[in-house]
DNA sequence: TCGAGTGAGTTCGTCAAGTGAACTCAGCCG
DNA sequence: CGGCTGAGTTCACTTGACGAACTCACTCGA
């Protein structure tokens, strides 16, 4: 049995989920990832309490997931927004995956709301495993997970 | 701007971590991709509350993403085993995603505890992007998220 | 210059959820 | 019978989420 062989307290899932695994944080990074940027759009997009929302935000910042922007629209004072760092950008896969399992199981009645198209060719996308050899793995099934520096 | 243009209610992000997003059940999921299947071993090796336990693993079976299994071990009364799903098997791409992220951001020291291999062939694999005519996407900017119905 | 308006954030009382230790319960075994 | 063990419950405590009210800084219209 694998489960006593690998050491737990590095494991990258606890560890991800650690930084990104509290409510609402991976809503706002869905938002984020859909063009929203102000805290009063999070605010009254999700309905999450304002200090919940603060504090998400600031831990997403303090992470280097978010970065805050100056800004001033017109008409108001300056004040900042909250984009996308690459360290967020690349929590996209996760997001996506969220996504597609719930398009699976949790939108029978009508549809799911969002679909994700190729940006040049407009098709839909689905994510895959590969392998480096440029093997397309059919499913779980196929992944075999190794501690780190066991042999192939 | 598109954050107005889509019904955040039927979301399948929100949905999917309704029903996995609560705290110990991903570490649940993940232990039971590696082959625990026991209460008493997941409860060792994720030094999780028992109480809080119990009722993942409850709401885990009534979401049909595990389900019981009775069996008995020689010397014991018979007792119930927890199995994944299809429906939960499923929800490998989403830990597969947060592993990725971890490995990338979080293992500075050392290394990440556990790699996935191809089965077949052995060698490390990952996680990507394709479309539907067979291209493959090289990140999230690709990616365009369109409300469904839309026009292509 | 003053007062209302607004975006962002804090404070506070309340309530839900997670934590860890102690207790229960059922069946097997000596 | 009496103790052991895996699974689960109960309980007191702490942490976190919630929603309404309050604060603060700045802009604008009067």
């Amino acid at each position: 049995m694998s489960e006593a062989l690998w050491d737990r307290s590095r494991c990258s899932v606890a560890g991800t989920l650690a930084v990104v695994g509290e409510k609402w944080s991976l809503l706002v990074l869905r938002e984020a990832f859909l063009g929203v940027r102000r805290f009063a759009d999070f605010q009254r997009v999700l309905g999450a309490p304002r200090a919940v929302l603060t504090d998400r935000l600031n831990t997403l910042v303090e992470q280097g997931i978010l970065r805050r922007v100056p800004y001033q629209a017109e008409g108001e004072r300056q004040r900042h927004e909250y984009r996308l760092t690459q360290k967020g950008v690349d929590l996209h896969p996760v997001l996506v995956a969220l996504m597609r399992w719930g398009d699976q199981y949790l939108a029978e009645d009508g549809e799911a709301a969002l679909e994700l198209r190729h940006r040049d060719c407009g098709e839909p996308v689905h994510q895959v495993l590969v392998c480096e050899a440029g093997h397309q793995l059919s499913g779980a099934r196929d992944v075999r997970p190794v501690p780190r520096g066991s042999r192939a």
